[in-house]
RNA sequence: GGCAGAUUACCCGAGUGGCCAAAGGGGGCUGACUGUAAAUCAGCUGGCAACGCCUUCACUGGUUCGAAUCCAGUAUCUGCCA
């Protein structure tokens, strides 16, 4: 067991851990205000660097005094460093998952058919493509602080490379040497610009451990970046689900005690109490608001569409014992109909109860940890999870 | 009353002799979604004992080896002229 309870302090308050942060990606958590994500729970929002310094602009955050004042929330806040665009705009994420059992030994950068990639590493940096307008941009480690300083969260991640489960060891090797001296260029313009920016509050800054599933990897890039002066750590990369908490596990064993570790993208019930379990402290994740705009919902027995015609004359909350807002207040039957008919606030009704669920999950867990019941409690959510709904999404075995 | 035109599947709408159970939308149904190019994407959408059969393109009859497509009549609708 490795898993643990902790705090992180912040500038904006703390966050007990284990916790599930609500990702923000625009600065804004799709479809909710600031007051009802936290009324939902939520203890922190993490927002993304290459997005807003596409749009607005990360000069504009800076002007209106730093992410939390711009979007109006008073919690502690992360932003991603773009790292992960690297991957997503270069081969097409959604095709990557597709291709897993279509071609193996094709070239390490190979573009997903009908696919245009939009971003290009090199040693110095990453070449985007605007998603938006098509125009073109520069990213690399001093660009990615510069940016995440102007953004202002109160922890930001070190500028990764994440690489697909497509590449080969080679390229893994090649892309995490990339990612440790990106991790120190990170550093070194951190502290520069924390230098220039005296007065100001402090700000926390994760490196980010890659090494896909190769265990030698994912141990070397803990001692690498674990001598590092970093605040924290993230856990990014390409993993699969049932190797999920060998690699935190492993990730656990390697980092300072004393430092959070955060999983990033990572949310589905039976994951996180895996993840907790091998010793992450924190998550986000954008799948509960970005299932909930096409209609799914959590439940303790499983994951369902609301679309379905069955909902059409149920009377129910989506959750029987449920607290949130939406559950305490419509039926899915009601929220069905906002969905068929395409009203917005069918996004802002199942947000609020999937963040709520997910939220109150972790939160069950980090109870769980101190009072000694965490295996009943995961025993209990796993076994009622896939009870009603045995084989969800084909996994795990 | 006269002239011209229209009628296609749940809806809109292509198709004007065989490659047509019939394009494309919409709607409906099902599924997917894990550091958000995602209010997105994929499949199905006449019936069936289903690699084949049956019933459909307003209705009735006809021409033809073969008709959603051509002809005649009927019905309904739409313009223009009275």
């Amino acid at each position: 067991m490795l898993g643990r309870t902790g705090v992180i302090n912040t500038p904006h308050g703390q966050i007990k851990t284990p916790a599930f942060i609500a990702v923000g990606t625009k600065a804004t958590v799709k479809a909710l205000t600031p007051v009802q994500v936290e009324q939902l729970g939520a203890q922190a929002v993490l927002a993304n660097a290459y997005h807003l310094y596409l749009q607005p602009g990360s000069d504009i955050l800076d002007e209106a005094g730093g992410l939390g004042k711009f979007m109006s929330w008073e919690g502690p806040t992360f932003t991603d460093s773009g790292g992960f665009q690297v991957m997503s705009l270069g081969s097409g994420f959604k095709k990557v998952i597709d291709m897993k059992s279509v071609d193996q030994s094709g070239p390490d950068d190979a573009v997903a058919p009908g696919k245009e990639r939009l971003a290009n590493v090199d040693d110095d940096g990453v070449w985007f493509k605007s998603h938006l307008d098509g125009s073109k941009h520069r990213f690399s480690p001093e660009i990615s602080m510069n940016v995440q300083h102007q953004i202002g969260a109160d922890i930001m991640f070190a500028f990764d490379e994440l690489t697909t489960l497509q590449n080969s060891r080679g390229y893994q090797v090649e892309s995490l040497e990339r990612t440790r001296l990106w991790a120190q260029r990170c550093i070194a313009e951190h502290f520069a610009l924390t230098d220039s920016r005296a007065g100001k509050e402090y700000q926390a800054l994760f490196g980010v451990i890659q090494g896909a599933q190769y265990e030698d990897l994912r141990r070397k890039a803990c001692q690498d970046l674990g001598a590092m002066a970093f605040d924290g750590f993230g856990i990014g990369g390409a993993l699969e689900k049932e190797n999920l908490g060998t690699i935190v596990g492993w990730c656990s064993e390697e980092l300072p005690e004393n430092k959070p570790r955060h999983l990033l993208g990572i949310s589905e019930p039976d994951d996180i109490f895996t993840a907790i379990e091998n010793g992450a402290d924190t998550f986000d994740c954008v799948s509960p608001t970005r299932v909930a705009r096409n209609s799914a919902f959590y439940t303790p027995h499983g994951r369902f569409n609301l679309s379905g015609a069955r909902y059409k004359r149920d009377f129910t909350p989506l959750v029987e014992d449920c607290s949130c807002y939406t559950c305490q207040n419509f039926t899915r039957a009601y929220i069905h109909h906002l969905h068929k008919s395409k009203e917005l606030l069918s996004h802002t009704l199942i947000s609020i109860h999937n963040e709520h669920f997910t939220v109150s999950l972790v939160d069950a867990a980090r109870n769980a940890i101190e009072d000694g019941s965490f295996f009943e409690l995961k025993a209990k959510v796993m076994s009622e999870y896939y009870a009603g709904n045995p084989d969800p999404q084909g996994l795990p075995a």
